[in-house]
DNA sequence: TAGATTGTTAATCGATTAACAATC
DNA sequence: TAGATTGTTAATCGATTAACAATC
């Protein structure tokens, strides 16, 4: 997949992401060639940086002319593995949980939740979509039954730890908390933490000064 | 509030929402005193680096004991701008705006959302705990009767333009996006996104590999 | 061909870490 | 006092930017 073998920050890959979203932004415009400059006046950043990230990668563009935004676009999706479908578990059916099984952005993506978990019994037996919310005590045994790629953690932060440790077990490579809690995964798992509080924390910072 | 005059890097603040989280913790677990080594394993960074980003704000610790939990906590918060009640308007009454309006630790910090607004006639007039939800359409007349410190924006993303510029007329000067959208925002505007789809992308990638 | 823009190298900038004197 | 740990300076590391030859 990867052309040259330098280690890729997660700066480059966040950055590879609005790419992303700007062009299909474009592609659906209708506009068939951008520049890095044009690509890097919408992302906010600079044409060196844009040009910088996308040489990791391979030579996408055309000298003078720019970079076709339907073969940028395609190869960016290969570069973040957006071409390939991703199933997903989520943990935790309350109000966040829902908000993300339903998040449009991830379909489109190729992000499909499998599973939905809960420890409340009353949630347990309801469906959401063709999904039926499942008992977390089974969650292992369901999860080595029907595998898949990742773990999405939307429980309180108590709870976290345990479905952790409970996912890696089941051979889950891929986890991604919103529980506000530090975990800790073993080399060869993926982690990702989205915390809610920190950008507003952030805000209230700068607020502050 | 700082009593040092560097510019205080987004790196930074962030991290100190997370000490400040390990903090409460410790607090709620009755720890007295902390040293940076343990603050910073709590952490998964350096306990250098912990020292380095509280010696912007002052001298906290003690040489040869480290850092009452109690006071380090309270100079996070003053740090932080969390001592002071924030009041929110909440753009899209959708499932995550939904999930935003109640994430518990967004009151626990001190973040109240005072108007929710939303464009579907269905939902306007309908309540959420004690607050109406109002027609967008009357935001800007709203937010000027009765202002607001903080726009969180939780709606497609072509409507999260219109409401950057609604609110920045309002004279709102913190917005946290959720909208997956570049805005522009004036000088004097801090602007925070959050985007669900990119760290799920850098999953993707890294699992990809 | 001349103008535009890439891909890449080298220079710069900023963030992290190591090291240690100060001091509880 | 001796051991522990801070606060800070200097060294290192890595990310961003500037500059430009290659080339469409």
């Amino acid at each position: 997949m990867r052309l040259k073998m330098e280690k890729i920050s997660e700066f480059t890959v966040r950055r590879l992401s609005n790419y992303y979203r700007i062009l299909i932004d474009l592609e659906k415009r209708g506009v068939p060639t951008v520049s890095s400059q044009r690509l890097a006046e919408l992302g906010g950043i600079t044409s060196a940086q844009v040009r910088k990230d996308l040489s990791y990668f391979g030579n996408f563009g055309t000298r003078g002319l720019g970079y076709s935004v339907t073969e940028l676009k395609g190869a960016i999706m290969q570069i973040l593995g957006l071409t390939t479908q991703w199933t997903m578990a989520l943990f935790g059916a309350g109000s966040l949980g829902h908000a993300l099984f339903y998040h449009q952005g991830f379909r489109e993506d190729g992000f499909f939740f499998k599973h939905v978990f809960d420890i409340n019994p009353d949630k347990v037996g309801t469906r959401w979509l063709e999904v039926e919310i499942e008992n977390q005590s089974s969650a292992e045994d369901v999860l080595r039954r029907d595998p898949v790629q990742i773990a999405v953690i939307a429980t309180p932060p108590e709870a976290a730890h345990d479905i952790a440790a409970l996912v890696i077990r089941a051979g889950i490579k891929g986890i991604l908390n919103f529980a506000p809690t530090q975990l800790t995964v073993p080399e060869g798992v993926s982690l990702r933490n989205v915390n809610l509080a920190v950008a507003l924390e952030s805000l209230s910072f700068f607020l502050s000064m």
